[in-house]
DNA sequence: CGGTGGACCTGCTGGC
DNA sequence: TGCCAGCAGGTCCACC
């Protein structure tokens, strides 16, 4: 389900909700998640007071004191929901934080991708899965000089270099196809093959499409839906994915979808090269 | 070494 | 109506 964007617009909501609160229990109703979650250290972060929430490519990081870092990441179908406490349990809410009497946080995940780890944030940056995690896209480290670099020599398609976290961090299947838009690059393209201006393009429409994704509280297509339950409102404004047989935005001619490494890629054969 | 394809799970949709 | 194949926003690992 979500990208940064999403998960962005996800932490945003929770860090307006759950600072000053107090981690008052924990409830796994299924540890089998795609690592099983480990349910004694999870209960270490009972009666720890929740301090801010954070972000790092597509994982939300909630900090903790006394210090301890709840790390999930929502894999393609997860939820992270506050609100009221509730009575029944839905069949895929797997883990349930008590936050007082009045609210509670629920992790929701129907296909079971997502992970909860807790962890110290000494230790955060040495986690197995934020260790290889490249530069966080809207950072000064991501630019063209950083991106030419990695290319060099490189001779996977462009769409599957843009989805390599070690790249780049946060970038899935539906931003890779409207940045190579964006960019007017092919997803066919080899990595090794760009110019130091493509390279400066493609960098530009990251971070374009991006920032107006997170401005519109992300993409919305089956069920994705933020903190609060909102759904968010960039589906109506992607120009390529899911799109195929539809005009080109640019210049009209239709849009075709590919299979690469197995998922879906949507471009326009004329103004992408 | 690097890249592709399958595996992990459930649920929905569209075609027959 | 019912069944089944195919597809879905992610990531890891075995295999070429």
């Amino acid at each position: 389900m979500p990208e940064l964007p999403e998960i962005e617009t996800i932490c945003r909501g929770l860090a307006a909700q759950l600072p000053g609160r107090t981690l008052a229990g924990v409830r796994v109703r299924q540890r089998q998640l795609r690592l099983p979650v480990d349910v004694e250290a999870l209960q270490q972060a009972v009666g720890c007071r929740i301090e801010r929430v954070g972000r790092r490519g597509k994982y939300v990081l909630v900090f903790l004191q006394p210090p301890r870092v709840l790390i999930f990441h929502l894999g393609m179908s997860g939820r992270l929901r506050v609100g009221p406490p509730q009575a029944n349990d839905a069949r895929h809410d797997h883990l349930i934080f008590a936050l007082g009497a009045d609210l509670e946080l629920r992790f929701y995940d129907p296909r079971r991708f997502g992970l909860c780890f807790l962890t110290t944030p000494e230790s955060l940056p040495h986690h197995p899965c934020l260790r290889h995690l490249g530069p966080e896209p809207l950072s000064e480290a991501f630019s063209a000089a950083y991106l030419a670099e990695r290319g060099r020599g490189r001779r996977c398609p462009l769409k599957a270099f843009l989805l390599d976290a070690t790249v780049v961090a946060g970038i899935g299947n539906i931003y890779a196809s409207e940045i190579l838009f964006a960019a007017r690059l092919s997803p066919t393209r080899e990595a090794g093959s760009l110019s130091l201006p493509e390279w400066e393009r493609l960098r530009a429409a990251v971070q374009q499409v991006l920032v107006e994704a997170i401005a519109h509280h992300g993409t919305s297509i089956a069920d994705y839906v933020d903190s609060r339950g909102q759904p968010g409102r960039f589906q109506n404004r992607l120009r390529v994915y899911g799109r195929e047989g539809e005009p080109c935005p640019r210049d009209g001619q239709s849009i075709r979808r590919l299979v690469q490494a197995g998922r879906s890629t949507y471009y326009c054969p004329r103004c992408q090269r």
